[in-house]
DNA sequence: AGAAACCCTGTAGTTACTACAGAGTCAAGG
DNA sequence: CCTTGACTCTGTAGTAACTACAGGGTTTCT
């Protein structure tokens, strides 16, 4: 199997099977007399999971250790609940800040009805007040000498 | 106003700051005698301004583009609302997938239950598992020849 | 034989910062 | 007067996970 053809059976693009393989994720394969990759069935094995691990937006550092893992399964499986917990929780954490955010733009997005100028448009009116507040929920605003706790 | 000052005042690291101006978000203030960075109120607003909107996930190109809009209000508006529609989508989008993963990783999270070797873990088995499924939602399988639309 | 499609290595670009290295400036304390 | 510490300056390199060449060699099809 050359690279291309994994590519091809796992969707991943030859660049990016290349990249794995600098970075250890992907065992360097055998290469047969012009230089050519060969691949057999194991790398496929191997890349359809770390994709599947990517898309559930698994670090590649994680990613690895999962693999070792594989590799090793008389090891306890103790870290691989907390690697997936972890992850868990930044997805939650992620999930949580995008909502409000989507409530933030939803709201911006009213305040723009019509066509008109820019100086007078809602939108931009309401980015440069809630950079002004003291009290923007948002980004950071904070009174240095009053607040410094 | 130095920029240890500005930092403080604007909830911004200083290497930030200067990461702005030489990306011409901020511009280059004037400088004092020793060649310190003299910055002025209206440089505050603008990084506010900056701020508020990153923390909107609107990339720097885009804060850029708004910035144009404040420095030049005479401009028609209606980029600004597609800015903003199209930030939203994006936002939505990412939210989408979000809770898709959010509902497969803690699936795959009540997998493992008590303490036990890697080998006999229910996570990695169904990582392993899932990866080797055709019909794999979450990352794009699919049969080359067979499907080759 | 010649062109298209594949493969190789190595490097640089992307985003939005963050982290130095190495040097200069300034105020306060001993 | 000298030193220490906190601040500032420039410029470069690193992060994550790829992506996109440049500049070559090889295979395959016609
Ligand atoms: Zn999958
Ligand atoms: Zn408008
Ligand atoms: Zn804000
Ligand atoms: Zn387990």
């Amino acid at each position: 199997m050359r690279i291309g053809e994994l590519g091809q059976a796992a969707g991943v693009d030859v660049e990016t099977i290349r990249f794995y393989e600098k970075s250890g994720l992907l065992p360097a394969p055998a290469r047969s007399e012009n230089g050519y990759r060969a691949y057999g069935s194991t790398h496929l094995e191997r890349l359809a999971f770390i994709r599947h691990c990517r898309a559930l937006d698994i670090p590649l550092s994680e990613v690895q250790r999962l693999l070792e893992f594989v590799e090793h399964p008389n090891a306890d499986c103790g870290d691989i609940d907390q690697l997936i917990d972890t992850q868990l929780a930044k997805v939650r954490a992620r999930l949580k800040s995008l909502k409000a955010l989507e409530k933030q733009l939803s709201s911006l997005r009213g305040r723009c009805g019509a066509k008109h100028i820019a100086g007078e448009c809602g939108i931009l009116h309401e980015l440069v007040a809630a950079a002004h507040k003291e009290a923007c929920v948002c980004h950071g605003h904070f009174e240095p000498k009053t607040l410094a706790t």
